[in-house]
RNA sequence: GCCGCGAUAGUUUAGUGGUUAGAAUAGGGGACUGUGGAUCCCCUGACCCGGGUUCGAUUCCCGGUCGCGGCCCCA
């Protein structure tokens, strides 16, 4: 017997209508907000990651060398793919650019559940608008998708990466020695040798040390955080950002969320906004979102554009989904089975199928089952209608149509099935 | 990569150092030759893999694989 290697999974008919619902809602949404679909390979130049995330991610990749020697990685997420297809091929289109995607990422972790090895990325990325109307809408059509899929118990956090950073610029930290140390804080470990070495002083170190603890209610969070940052210029500027976007939120009717200015993300090319979406009824694995403000074309070779985005696991979107009801997308009764009463019927039954496919859903029975059987199978699979081709009602040109939800029968003629709708 | 738990029909499970490994459910057929969802009967169908201990291992031990709960990381 083989089994599907570790971390991967087959999805049965019944799990694959559900996941194809969530999916088309997703774009749906997506798509009511002027973005537009992009497809990118499954594979890229290892490169192109460790530019985007450092060496240390390929201890996370699917990475090989092909026949010619190339190094390629399956990819781990889309948004270096998408800027990379940005850079090539769209940098002097219209701004702003509005694009989504929906694929399959790979990554080299243990398994568990939420957690995939392949694993599929839904996501938008809105490039060249460096305004926080911007980043509002981004939050908001993030939030919007999850209430249209009517899931419920979801939390979201707005932090500033923006703020962290101006306050380490404040004190000394310049450009990517920011990096360390957000990454740092997003760990919850080594902050303060980090500190030492970077030499940031006393202030610098009770303000930064300050911002991570605020986490909470918006206007207390502000006005602690205002106070805090009260000698800081910049960061105080970053902060001004940061309430024109949730002004902008509130206009969007979005208020269900905590700020927490101690969210780091621990990736480099966050600048500014940065959110995370979680459900918590998912456990270990409960971050089903996360986005926010970006720089990341130059490091492709592009020139530096304002970019905000986030990526929906859509995987753990589908489980927080089955977890707060017990049918994501309830498959109405539909279509028709054509049922031959014996062997002789076949041929007329094919016809017959043949005409009602024209305007409906139909399957030919393939069993030879008697009319009780078939009747019982088009139950189970949720058959509407059943079109029995029996001998004498053939005799006279017609089938016997069954409503299999009223029970209900008529007569109809053979070549008036043509135009039959169900 | 680390810590812990687990693996028996398609699914949910019972049980055992020597058993025809039991059930429920699903699937096929029949009772019921052209009218479904019920009932009854029959059939199909399982001890994850490899080593060790043993007269004998599905059961005990070790390793692997896969899964699960955490850590790390992330989505």
């Amino acid at each position: 017997m083989f089994k599907a290697p570790r971390g991967t999974r087959d999805f049965l008919p019944d799990e694959m209508r559900e996941r194809r619902y969530v999916e088309t809602c997703l774009r749906r949404v997506f798509e009511d907000y002027g973005y537009r679909e992009i497809v990118t390979p499954t594979f890229e130049t290892l490169e192109l990651i460790t530019a985007k995330s450092g060496e240390e991610i390929k201890e996370h990749l699917y990475h090989f060398k092909d026949k010619s020697g190339r190094n390629l990685a399956l990819r781990p997420e889309l948004t270096a793919p998408v800027m990379r297809l940005y850079v090539n091929k769209l940098q002097f289109e219209a701004k702003p650019l509005k694009l989504y995607y929906f694929g399959s990422c790979f990554r080299y972790e243990r398994p568990q559940s939420g957690r995939y090895r392949e694993f599929w990325q839904a996501g938008v990325e809105l490039i060249g608008s460096p305004y926080p109307e911007a980043e509002a809408e981004v939050i908001v059509l993030a939030a919007d998708a999850l209430d249209r899929l009517g899931l419920k118990n979801y939390e979201l956090a707005i932090g500033s990466i923006g703020t962290l950073r101006a306050v380490l610029e404040e004190s000394g930290v310049k450009g990517e020695d920011q990096n360390p140390i957000m990454s740092a804080i997003d760990k919850g470990e080594g902050l303060q040798e980090l500190l030492d070495q970077k030499n940031v002083g006393e202030r610098g170190r009770r303000i930064l040390m300050g911002m991570l603890e605020l986490r909470g209610d918006k206007d207390n969070v502000i006005s602690s955080a205002e106070n805090l940052l009260s000698d800081s210029p910049k960061a105080l500027k970053e902060l001004e950002n940061l309430k024109t976007l949730l002004a902008f939120l509130e206009e969007y009717g979005v208020s269900r969320y905590v700020l927490d200015l101690g969210i780091a993300r621990g990736l480099d090319y966050y600048t500014g906004v940065v959110f995370e979406i979680y459900a918590p009824r998912l456990g270990a694995e409960k971050q089903i979102c996360g986005g926010g403000a970006y720089s990341l074309a130059e490091v492709f070779g592009g020139k530096p554009v304002a970019t905000c985005g986030f990526a929906f696991g859509f995987d753990r979107l589908v489980l927080a989904l089955k977890k707060e009801r017990k049918s994501i997308a309830p498959s109405a009764s539909r279509g028709c089975l054509v049922v031959p009463m014996g062997e002789g019927m076949l041929s007329t039954a094919i016809k017959v199928s043949r005409f009602i496919r024209k305007n409906n859903l139909c399957e030919l029975e393939l069993g030879r089952r008697r009319l009780r059987k078939a009747l019982g199978y088009a139950d189970r699979r949720g058959f509407r209608y059943v079109a029995i081709v029996g001998e004498s009602e053939v005799e006279r040109g017609c089938v016997v149509i069954r409503d299999m939800e009223s029970g209900e029968q008529r007569e109809v003629e053979i070549e008036k099935l043509k135009e039959l709708k169900l």
